[in-house]
DNA sequence: TTGTAGGCGTTATCAG
DNA sequence: CTGATAACGCCTACAA
């Protein structure tokens, strides 16, 4: 009873082992009517290539290496399902890396683990790049960057600045003054991000372009309790001065948005009529609180990194290549 | 600049492939020159094995598939670190599947993925062995539960029945109400967990040893916001009460102690003394808060569940093993 | 105690 | 288009 081999499907399809290899890897150069047959074989006898002879007959190891934060945020989710929708069309397999703590990372990079002997690299969020050149990696594996940017680096990325953008331009269409709540930005150098800081950035601008000003800026972890207590403290302030209400406010997060709309039915503070709320990501329970948001195409950015990671591995040489992902606002009733 | 293999190691030490296979598996039958020429070689080389070579050569893969749920707590770095410590001595390598939702469970429970072709397979908190016979994995892999508890698996546990015996006997010293506080289980039945319901139990056991009954019994889902609300309901409860103050609570978890204690301050209520918190496994930060709470060893735990695996590996065929790790209770300030 | 040779399940390179 | 056959890197007899 032991796993049948490609040896007994080309003896029970009655052809050679190249040619059920071929048909295995959709190589063009085989007949209709042989693939057939192989494939029925390879039903017949409920085969299952494997993985670890193609890794070493090939020369890869068939490996994807995908290094990400443990944030568990459905953005992470729906990133992987993207990732991983390419990678086994290409009959890669993927290795996922939890980067839990840095002492962790500086493992993973060390030369024993999977990672090293991936053929390639997806780093998510963070860029780790610098890292890596401090430990040198001898074999400079092909890695692409994804929600993130950097120069020189395949990378595939949110549009941040675009959706912040998106954000003030909804936000100046009504009167008011316009406030927001920001994400607090991780402490350590090393597991730094920017997307908070170009939703920023892009949400000014438009403020600026249309002559208005931001009012109140409140800084929040990203945390609930958190989130609570800074939109009471906006709440706080904005009701107790004069023309105070209505307004509009900016969390750059569904989950401060989320928070401030649970603060606001405190205080009888009516979504879209007082406060009028714009959060981001389109978090799934957005849509069933009504809030207008911006929605990112996660799993395109991530089936687009990997077809960049696997282009590099099936030989493309060129210069870095950088796929820019633009969030859509989604209007609900919230704003 | 080709990755080294097992062939340049043994020109370069000056000997054959086999012996330095030998000394690669820690076979006894090499003299000690040989194998220090050979070690020599391996780091002069910076020579790593193929796992793949290894695997289709001597039939194993040398990886341990380890599915954990995502849980951002210090708890599964810990438990990885005591796994990972283990597999590394055995050079086992560990693939980390964390299991973000569960149609990605059932992905990697799929015949292609990496986690169907090793070794063994380590489980943590969940018990989804009902689930493996759903999907009838062919390759019944040696299994190992860590932080879970099932018959007939071999399985290291934290025996959280003890704890909560241990925080109750330790709540009974004082006169005065005790009150608890819960954590929600999961609804989805698949990643249910007993580590709360054995906590209550062992709680309950207590008590009712002493002769004392349970006062107010509050839940709360495992989150900062919700651990506060819950903590100022149960507060309005036993402030408004006669007799109420001095009291104990046992929050079940550390989360939810530093969210009562956050609470008793704006109260202005004295840990230790208006009321007496109890936590439980002991956060890098419970210390500076001064939380009696109860301390887990769980490095421990995660390096006797390796030890049972890979004895599996090694050919025990014996009947399952349960292995049992007690909290230990750290008495600090707040009890 | 050690070296040599055969084999593991694929892929890739040839001739045909 | 297809079938042999030589790698791939390692382990494990078997022989020395």
């Amino acid at each position: 009873m032991r796993k049948p081999t490609i040896q007994d499907v080309a003896v029970k399809a009655g052809v050679g082992v190249g040619t059920v290899s071929r048909v295995l890897n959709n190589h063009p150069a085989v007949r209709g009517v042989t693939r057939d047959a192989v494939l029925k074989a390879i039903s017949d006898l409920e085969y299952t290539p494997n993985p670890h002879a193609r890794r070493i007959a090939g020369g890869k190891s068939y490996t994807i290496s995908v290094l990400l934060p443990v944030l568990t945020t459905e953005f992470y989710t729906r990133l992987l399902d993207g990732l991983e929708a390419a990678f086994q069309e290409a009959r890669y397999d993927v290795a996922i890396f939890p980067l839990l703590d840095r002492s962790r990372l500086e493992r993973y990079l060390g030369s024993h683990t999977l990672a090293y002997q991936a053929d390639g690299l997806v780093m998510a969020t963070y860029n780790l790049q610098a890292l890596f050149h401090e430990h040198r990696l001898r074999t400079q594996q092909p890695t692409v960057l994804v929600d993130a940017y950097a120069e020189h680096v395949d990378c595939a990325y949110m549009d941040n600045v675009t959706g912040g953008r998106l954000a003030g331009e909804h936000a100046v269409k009504a009167p008011g003054p316009i406030h927001a709540i920001w994400v607090e930005t991780e402490l350590d150098q090393l597991f730094q991000t920017r997307v908070f800081e170009d939703r920023r950035s892009g949400f000014m601008g438009a403020l600026a372009a249309a002559g208005r000003g931001l009012g109140r800026e409140c800084v929040s972890s990203f945390d609930t309790l958190a989130a609570r207590n800074t939109a009471a403290q906006l709440l706080d302030a904005v009701q107790t001065e004069p023309g105070g209400v209505p307004c509009t406010v900016f969390a750059s997060a569904d989950l401060l948005a989320g928070a401030l709309l649970d603060e606001m039915a405190v205080r009888g503070l009516q979504p879209g009529v007082d406060v009028r709320v714009i959060g981001f990501d389109n978090q799934p329970w957005a849509a069933a609180r009504g809030i207008t948001t911006l929605h990112q195409p996660v799993e395109s950015m991530g089936y687009e990194a990997a077809t960049l990671l696997l282009t590099r591995l099936n030989g493309y040489r060129g210069p870095a290549r950088a796929r820019r992902f633009e969030p859509s606002l989604i209007v609900r009733g919230s704003a």
